[in-house]
DNA sequence: GTCTATAGAAGGATAGAC
DNA sequence: GTCTATCCTTCTATAGAC
């Protein structure tokens, strides 16, 4: 997708994206038409195609750019590594609101339009979601292994955990009654009594 | 919508809710067109404006039902009211479970197609899912209360618990590695966990 | 109650001028 | 790189025959 020109190319492709993804979120994949993306971005529908070969491939790169971001970010994260799982796990939590509260458009894409991939694209999506939930179960199987988690079943684990997680996104605002820590924080307590993590050292927040 | 003739019109009438539900929950609301509905029906597009005012009116009349249903439902169960909080928030994670998974594809729309409701019918459906939350807000305020949950934030709990129990329709198969009983006990001490209640006297079935 | 036929609007995508 | 113009398809919804 990368172009060479130094045009103003550029931005229209960074705003194409920009515009497909919160309208996208807005009203759905198949009720947002190429025209309305158009006028949105500031140009005529059919100058759309220097950018994307079609609709189809236009979602596939939002959702593909997507996965491919969130792996480079707990990437990132993960150099320094927490040094056991329980110190994994806050590190895993708190980076998963904090990255998926940031982009709620983008999030509520990967999640709603996933049906309207084609059978071949979707493979690829879920494929990248996988390898994300294999982190975080590797955190649970290695607390289960030393002892400090207690779950009969690591898989129904990450599968719970997510979408406790994935739920704020659902409801939080910026700027409401809680802020980002506090929800963390309440989140995190949760996710550690569903693992069966000993009672943690820290005390919960007032709220 | 009920209708008065004893002729075909009846089942007609059930077979487009039935058609509508299924292919909206597979391909999206906006992606579906009439003639798909009336295909599956076995009648042509202009037959369903029989039954429907329009597509907007039908998505509508899918999710008021939803709702209405799962009202009926769960005052159905709580008719014989478990007698502690504790014992509620079981009978409430057990129903919610079997309702939904019974019937994905009516749940699946109810998240997903809000977006695709005007404003008004929007804020009608929204009213009955937060009477629905209500619910599960008075058990554990009942519990808190009591004692025998510890939570920093009631509302808090409700979302975590809403968002990780529909979280088993996104994967859960009947005739999985796991049975429903199965799921629902491990899901139930998750959330008994997540609630802070007292280590349950009941063991964990061997998976 | 259902069909055929169609009006009228909107959609995705392309061609060629600039 | 973008625009105008347009092709062709598909859509929702209605009209009128049966």
């Amino acid at each position: 997708m990368a172009r060479k020109t130094g045009s103003s190319g550029e931005k229209t492709a960074a705003d194409l994206r920009a515009a497909a993804t919160q309208l996208f979120a807005r009203h759905g994949y198949a009720a947002v038409s190429m025209r309305q993306i158009a006028a949105v971005v500031g140009v005529q529908a059919g100058a759309l195609y220097l950018y994307i070969a079609d609709k189809q491939a236009l979602l596939f790169d939002l959702l593909d750019a997507h996965m491919t971001s969130l792996a480079a970010a707990w990437a990132d994260e993960s150099a320094a590594a927490a040094p056991d799982p329980a110190a994994q796990l806050e590190q895993f939590v708190r980076f998963h609101l904090h990255w998926h509260l940031a982009r709620a458009d983008a999030v509520f894409i990967s999640y709603m339009e996933l049906r309207n991939l084609t059978p071949e694209n979707f493979a690829k999506i879920e494929a990248r979601r996988r390898d994300y939930e294999d982190v975080l179960d590797g955190i649970l199987r290695a607390g289960v292994a030393t002892g400090v988690f207690s779950l009969p079943e690591t898989r129904l684990g990450v599968f719970g955990i997510i979408a406790l997680l994935n739920g704020v996104n659902t409801w939080f605002r910026a700027g409401g009654r809680l802020s980002l820590d506090e929800v963390s924080a309440v989140y995190l307590e949760m996710v550690r009594a569903a693992v069966g993590q000993s009672p943690a050292a820290q005390a919960l927040p007032d709220l």
